[in-house]
RNA sequence: UGCCUCGUGGUGUAAUUGGCAACACGUCUGACUCUGGAUCAGAAGAGUCCAGGUUCGAGCCCUGGCGAGGCAGCCA
């Protein structure tokens, strides 16, 4: 731990390990899990949950498993395990060799099982699903008890023997723990340990057709790992007594009880303008209303990466959103502003231009081209110079242009002068239109004295513009992305309508762009700042024939926030 | 009308045995600038959900309200 981690206030949740450290609970151990159910890809909100843990195993000199939680085949697939494990390396974790999955430790679960029915903690149902949920009770009302829950030990052992075997159809009996069916707590009216399934599981193939329940898995999992805090969000807090109850029923030793895991819980993140569940993204994928879970407006992780977001920035947000017990809604801008942030230290400067407006400098002599100096990043000089051509016939963007600007509009006019970066100083000289008026192209002069960006004569000039040589642009497409839905809270719906009617129609657009030719090489995942427009990134589709790009952000834009008042 | 958890600037997170409510983002000024970017300087913005109580002193302790979220899958 460095001095400028030491002396960081600390959070709910380092507070607890320091404690237990101070104490000598778990011998100095920290090990810590991150346990996803691979059925689906992870999110924004998972790093969170991922930095939490791996970074907390960091922080301690401790470890960090990973623990795909896979106790219901029916939902689970590799394609995603495959996709979870790329997505935490790529954030920069390591698990090292402690993959584990909790279909590993189906045998134990199942020994346990047996172990509870013998101790008459643990019985078979056979009422039907909908019999069990209606004696259930409900959270103000206590529930009744099931007409099977008093059969005797061996009667329990032999049916729970013949689940296991396959006897019985889906849905025709359950292994329920004996708890309270009268408890405050639903969880605890004797919660279902394990149910019938004939499905065929990612890892354990056709061996078992009854899974564990999350209940009856999870907890023990955590024991079985040796894991010293198990964290996990909100949703779960009314499981913690059932956590426990199996915990306390399993563990015979009352010194490795009193050491054992527990569980704290931590509010998940939440992001306005978008949505963080699973089976919203899921139905997002499958409708078409993204392309893919890797979409770039998607907030997975693998929609983020292919957006251009990078590694560092979603640590650096995942550490400053902190972490606490009271729900919360993060604006999208933070993530924005850490994306930026480091984009801005590391970011290759490019100038393209995506909305063209045709100048012709009439005092430039005809076929002539030069190669102008550009400085690839003014944060970093370690990066270095490039060239630039330059020509007669240039590409501007027509939002620098203006045949009669507003007050505080800095940029090209009629009779204006600007400079063109690292080029020259330009002056418009006329203004040339279609029949219906449109702008075609503007011409201008140049000023020869004002190679490189900079008049002899001291004179200023009130704006730069990016601008890129027509014959040398190389054309490119373009995606501009923006939000994914419309409003801050996509779930804030009109009678009868759902989040889907929150969805931006314009979150992306497709350009034709013109950058400078620097970017002939770029492969997928290079980032660029096209200078003035924002962060860019190369798309997996991009080819040396077809680059393409995909907007990660827009530059803070200070103009635009004026024009918009 | 049950149980659990949580209420601190617009947003998020702090305030370690009670001691002038801090930091970040955002917002607004100004400086600088070959990106209306970046950077730098500054400002506004909460008296901590409410009401009582203990105390010289309460965001923190106590009591009572109010509000928000979670819990009735053989999902996790």
């Amino acid at each position: 731990m460095n001095n400028e981690e030491a002396s960081k206030p600390l959070n709910f949740i380092e507070t607890i390990i320091e404690e237990d450290l101070k104490n000598n609970k778990h011998s100095g151990r920290v090990h810590l899990r991150f346990p996803p159910e691979p059925n689906g890809y992870l999110h924004i909100g998972h790093a969170k949950a991922i930095c939490l843990n791996f970074g907390l195993a960091e922080k301690y000199n401790g470890k960090c498993n990973l623990r795909f939680d896979d106790t219901n085949p029916v939902k689970e697939d590799t394609e995603y395990v495959d996709s979870i494990r790329e997505d935490i390396h790529w954030l920069g974790f390591d698990w090292e060799d402690r993959e584990y999955y909790a279909s590993d430790y189906f045998d134990q679960l199942y020994e346990w099982a047996v172990n509870l029915i013998k101790k008459d903690k643990a019985y078979v149902d056979e009422s039907s699903a909908d019999e069990v949920a209606a004696h259930r009770g409900t959270p103000t009302k206590p529930g009744l008890e099931s007409p099977y829950r008093n059969r005797s030990v061996e009667e329990n052992l032999d049916l729970l023997e013949r689940m296991k075997s396959g006897e019985f159809k889906d849905g025709s009996k359950v292994l329920r723990a004996k708890i309270d069916m009268s408890s405050p707590n639903m969880h605890m009216r004797d919660p279902v340990m394990y149910r019938i399934k004939h499905a065929h599981h990612h890892r354990t193939g056709d061996n078992w057709c009854i899974y564990p329940m999350y209940d009856f898995a999870h907890g023990q999992s955590d024991f079985i790992e040796n894991i010293t805090h198990s964290f996990c969000t909100l949703e779960f807090e009314v499981h913690k007594p059932l956590y426990d109850w199996f915990l306390d029923n399993i563990i015979d030793d009352p010194e490795v009880n009193r050491t054992r895991t527990r569980q704290t819980e931590f509010a998940r993140l939440n992001l306005n303008y978008t949505v963080m569940s699973k089976r919203l993204l899921l139905q997002l994928v499958q409708e078409k209303h993204v392309s893919s879970w890797d979409d770039p407006r998607m907030p997975t992780i693998s929609g983020l990466r292919r957006r251009g977001y990078t590694p560092e920035s979603i640590r650096n947000f995942a550490d400053r959103v902190g972490v606490a017990k009271r729900e919360n809604i993060i604006d999208i801008g933070f993530l924005e502003h850490c994306i930026r942030e480091d984009l801005n230290k590391k970011a290759q400067r490019v100038m393209g231009v995506l909305n063209p407006l045709k100048v012709t400098i009439e005092n430039y002599p005809e076929g002539q081209e030069e190669l102008l100096a550009a400085v690839n990043n003014p944060e970093d000089e370690t990066m270095g110079m490039r060239k630039v051509p330059f020509s007669k016939t240039l590409y501007i963007e027509r939002d620098d242009f203006m045949e009669d600007p507003p007050k505080k509009f800095f940029r090209l006019a009629p009779d204006r002068e600007v400079r063109l970066r690292y080029a020259y100083f330009i002056a418009c000289k006329d203004v040339i239109k279609d029949t219906s008026g449109n702008i075609t192209e503007i011409i201008c002069t140049y000023d020869p004295a004002s190679r490189g960006g900079n008049s002899p004569d001291g004179r200023k000039v009130k704006a730069t513009l990016h601008w890129v040589s027509a014959k040398h642009a190389v054309e490119a497409e373009v995606r501009l992305y923006d939000r994914l839905f419309n409003i801050e809270d996509p779930y804030k719906t009109e009678e009868g309508k759902t989040f889907l009617s929150n969805l931006n129609s314009e979150s992306l657009q497709i350009r034709k762009g013109y950058i400078e030719p620097f970017i002939k090489d770029t492969e997928p995942l290079d980032h660029f700042q096209f200078e003035r427009l924002g962060y860019f990134c190369t798309d997996k589709d991009s080819t040396p024939e077809k680059p393409v790009f995909n907007r990660t952000v827009t530059l803070r834009d200070s103009w635009a926030k004026h024009a918009n008042k």
